[in-house]
DNA sequence: TTGAAAGCGCTAACAG
DNA sequence: CTGTTAGCGCTTTCAA
């Protein structure tokens, strides 16, 4: 069907050789003006467009970049994903996305599916189900340029982008606190997820700053992050059951947050009659929302593209990197 | 840093030819067992995978197909990308998603962009500005397979997957005009949106069987879909400004909707005291809305799915095809 | 049953 | 300044 104009073509057309046409339509020193002129021209007269696939044989890279997120359904990953893009296509690289849905299996056929394709690099948000990361583990050390944003692996040394995750928590807590919340629970994802961890600490923090006592019972884990209704449902039904029964919540992540809404109104818990929240979330339709949500908000664009510059600083090095670092940028609290 | 395994490497190491572990790896009929079982084991010891980007550069095709939609944030597309990863990945095809952000030169980048990159073919859904065709009827021309879904181009000869989107405005509108709404505005994208004379066209209808007629005062366009505040704004300001002021209205798109809605709460407009409303969306959290709202939602997996299986049949036909077809599939209505 | 060689599209080292 | 040649990893005639 397609039958692409090559090289070769314009070699044979222009009674010249594949080299010389291609170092004519390479803008190489050695060539003289006249032919460089003759080649460009009728390349583009005849719509000569290089094989990329030849180019990456030849080249051993792809340019393209593998991107590993839970949901691009999640606000957070769909503007991170802009970010991505928004770098990633001005310096020629493609951008192939995939999704985990919060799955372990998914998070390792993904990856290995991606490596296994040829991408010059990682980019990688893991699934709230991963513990273990030998998966990643394994290609990083066999030399793959992987940068973690959002949900990151502490024991793989590579860059990283987060938000400030703890202090949003802090601030999300300190909100409800000077609301004049005392007993404030934490709904949040897996134990084992980075940002988890984060949150959890900025929220005991802000707890502790505010003389408030840490009650183990009042934190909930919902390991599908909210993607499963009925395991957001029981959390909140545990919460309200305790016989301290909390006063508010602090939600640490998006469809966390949406989920917990989504419970409140059916089981009829009126916010902040019943019960107050703050939580994470990066859903531009906030406020639409009722009960309303005072929201920590993250950069997700600007992390998308700050990982993404990493990457590529990553995949263009010359020589093996020996320094990474660690970004963290600022969340802003949305009190509603 | 990476150096793979070749197939040179395990026939040095063999001290067999290439040819030979090529077809002991492929399972030809024309080698000896005690070779093959050699070759493979041997293969699996150290890790071999082939090279996706030389069989691509040999077999002359990528293995990947390249989406085109407006925004992944959107969550009709977002789902839409479910379904079309879910047949892809099964397939062992990539997808390669692009968004245009309802921009006519983004996507005639994007597209040249995934062409170049050689994908095996393309999933389109137009984007708002997109009126001229042209880049891919070329491509199309060319021997490009291209399968249309949500925002078809029916110039161009090819499969198609859509809702039923005439008959899912003709449901909203009749919801509202059994509701008791008489003077029903209707709000929509660009006016040359396939999806939008679809749906422009239900609305009509619904109005004309109940005996109400069409003012042409009442439809307002945004062609950016919702995307621009102040365009959506503009457009509300002028209905609500109108002398035979509208009860209700009906929306043609996703952002659109939600976009309304932020418009309403600005200017204090109450719904449905004020103006009453229904629209398609495919957001998941309409239920946490306030106002709420009544909503087409449409089969974006199952479209996807749909779409992706429709794609990969045009790629992997031995014979050019041509016999294509339009499927249309329904949507459902959620009174709110 | 196996090996040698050509070729997919392109670049680069080496000659001339 | 330009052509010849080899080679990226793999498959596939063609010979042996």
């Amino acid at each position: 069907m397609f039958e692409p104009v090559t090289i070769k073509d314009i070699a044979k057309a222009l009674g010249l050789s594949t080299s010389t046409v291609s170092r004519a339509l390479r803008d190489t020193y050695e060539i003289s003006p006249a032919t460089k002129k003759l080649v460009t021209e009728y390349a583009k007269q005849i719509g000569y467009k290089p094989n990329p696939i030849a180019l990456s044989l030849k080249e051993r890279r792809s340019k393209s970049i593998g991107v590993v997120v839970s949901e691009v359904a999640n606000s957070y990953f769909s503007q991170a994903i802009d970010g991505i893009e928004s770098i990633a296509y001005d310096k020629g690289y493609h951008v192939i996305i995939s999704q985990t849905h919060e799955s372990y299996d998914r998070e390792v056929i993904n990856v290995n599916h991606l490596a296994s394709r040829s991408v010059d690099g990682l980019l990688i948000s893991l699934s709230s189900q991963t513990e273990d990361i030998s998966h990643i583990k394994s290609l990083h050390d066999k030399g793959m340029p992987i940068v973690f944003f959002d949900r990151v692996a502490d024991e793989i040394i590579t860059d990283k982008v987060i938000a400030d995750n703890e202090k949003g928590a802090y601030n999300a807590t300190e909100h409800l606190i000077k609301s004049g919340y005392k007993k404030i629970a934490h709904l949040t994802s897996s134990n084992h997820l980075s940002i988890s961890i984060e949150r959890l600490s900025g929220y005991k923090k802000a707890l502790a700053d505010y003389g408030i006592t840490f009650k183990e019972e009042y934190v909930k884990y919902c390991p599908h992050g909210g993607m499963l209704y009925e395991e957001t449902e029981t959390a909140i039904k545990e919460l309200v059951a305790l016989k301290d029964k909390p006063d508010a919540i602090f939600v640490a992540g998006d469809r966390l947050s949406t989920g917990c809404l989504s419970v409140f109104k059916n089981l009829k818990i009126e916010v902040p009659k019943d019960i107050a929240i703050a939580g994470f979330s990066n859903s531009d339709v906030l406020d639409l929302f009722n009960p309303s949500l005072t929201s920590v908000r993250q950069p997700a664009y600007e992390i998308g593209r700050l990982a993404t510059e990493m990457l590529l600083k990553l995949i263009e090095a010359k020589y093996p990197v020996e320094e990474f670092e660690k970004k963290v940028l600022d969340t802003s609290l949305f009190i509603r």
